[in-house]
DNA sequence: CCATGATAGTCATCTTTCTGACTACTCACA
DNA sequence: TGTGAGTAGTCAGAAAGATGACTATCATGG
C-alpha cells in the first residue's frame, strides 16, 4: 500500500483534481511512481473515505465539474508515520534489462532498436525534468533555492529523475555500441 | 507476466534449482528484477507445465534432493518473442523517494537517517556488483571481454546495476547534505 | 544432545496493480 | 454537422505480485 502515500505526497503541492493528479503522475511524480488514472481515482476515493484527504466540488462553466482534493491533518500524520517506517530498498523492474540479460540468446537487431528507442525516450524525459527544475527554482540558482526555497521535496526527487535518466541513456547507448561492434566482428569471421 | 521472462533469462546462465535461482535473484538479477523465493518456485512450476523449462531431479547425499531447470527450445522462442514485443518504459518505485517528495512536511531527522542507511546499502551493492563483474570477465579487461567474451548479457545488466547504485548513493548523500544545511540554517533563525 | 543455519521446497491466500470498456460535456475545425 | 481532442470521472474484473506458515534433511558448534 504505497500508491496511497505517493498520492498524498503529490497532493502536498496543492489542491488537485483526479485528472490533474493523473497529469502530475505523468511528469514529476513519474520519477518515483507510476500509475494509471483509474488507479488514482480509486485511491482518492479510498483516501477520502479514510479521512486522509478531503475534496470539494468545483463547478466550472464550459467544463465538467471537478473535485479538488487536499491532504487533511490525518493525512499528514499518515505520511509522517509512513516516513518513520522502514522503507524496503528500491527496486527497478525493467523489461528491457531482462532482454539485455538474454542478449546472447536473442536477436541483436531487435535489441539494438529497442535500446535506441529507449535512449531517445530518456533524452526526452531529461529535457522534461530539466524544464520542471527550472520552473520549480524560478530565477534562483540551484544552490540558493535548495538552501532557502520552500517545497524542495519535488525538486530533490526531480534531480534524481534527471540523474536516473541520464544514466539510463548513457547505458543504452553504450550497450548499443557494444552489441554493434560484436555484430560486425562476428560478421567478419 | 514478466517475472516469467526474468526467470527464463536468469536460467540462460545454466541449470539452476529453485533455491539457486532465488540466490541469483538476490544478486545479479536484483539489478532488474526482484522476487521472493516462493514466487520463483511457483513460476518454475508454471514454466515447466508450459514446456518452457525442463527440470531433472538430482539426488544428493548429505543434502535434500533438488530439481535443476534449464530453458527449452520453446523457452528460447518465448524469450525471442518477448524481446521482439515492445517494452514499456522502466519505472522506479521507491518508498524513499515518496518520503523525500514530502520532505517539506515530514520529520527531517528520520529522513536523514533513512537516506544515510540507503546510501550505505547502495555502497554495499556497488561492491557486490563490482565483484560480480570481475568474476564474469575473469582475467580479461572490460573492453576485451565485451568485444570477444561470450555471455555478455549478465555483464551489461550488471554494469547498469553499478551505475544505478552509484547514482543512488550520490543522490542520497547530496540530499542529506541539503537537508542538514537547511536544518542548521533554520536553527539559527 | 540440542539449537542454529543452510539447503530445498510447498501451499494457500491476500493485496496490489493493471486493463478495458464505459459516460458526459465542451471546444475547435473543417 | 459531425469528428476529434481535451477535460473529468466511473466500474468491474483480471493479472501479477507479496506474505505467512509450513515440512524436511544435514552439518556445525557448543
Amino acid at each position: 500500500m504505497a500508491l496511497r502515500h505517493a498520492v498524498l505526497a503529490a497532493l502536498l503541492d496543492g489542491e488537485l483534481s483526479g485528472y490533474q493528479l493523473a497529469k502530475a503522475f505523468d511528469v514529476g511524480v513519474a520519477n518515483f511512481w507510476y500509475a494509471q488514472p483509474q488507479q488514482l481515482y480509486a485511491e482518492l476515493t479510498r483516501l477520502e473515505q479514510q479521512g486522509l484527504v478531503a475534496g470539494r466540488e468545483v463547478v466550472q462553466e464550459s467544463r465538467p465539474t471537478k473535485r479538488l482534493f487536499h491532504v487533511t491533518d490525518a493525512g499528514l500524520a499518515e505520511l509522517e508515520a509512513f516516513t518513520a517506517a522502514s522503507a524496503k530498498p528500491a527496486f527497478v523492474r525493467d523489461d528491457l534489462m531482462v532482454k539485455v540479460q538474454a542478449a546472447d540468446s536473442v536477436d541483436t537487431a531487435t535489441l539494438i532498436d529497442q535500446l535506441t528507442e529507449r535512449a531517445e525516450i530518456a533524452r526526452a524525459r531529461i529535457e522534461l525534468f530539466e524544464a520542471l527544475l527550472r520552473r520549480l527554482r524560478g530565477d534562483r540558482g540551484e544552490e540558493d533555492f535548495l538552501r532557502h526555497g520552500h517545497r524542495i521535496g519535488p525538486y530533490l526527487t526531480c534531480l534524481r529523475g534527471v540523474a536516473f535518466e541520464q544514466e539510463n541513456r548513457d547505458w543504452c547507448l553504450r550497450t548499443v555500441a557494444v552489441l554493434e561492434e560484436r555484430r560486425h566482428t562476428r560478421a567478419r569471421n
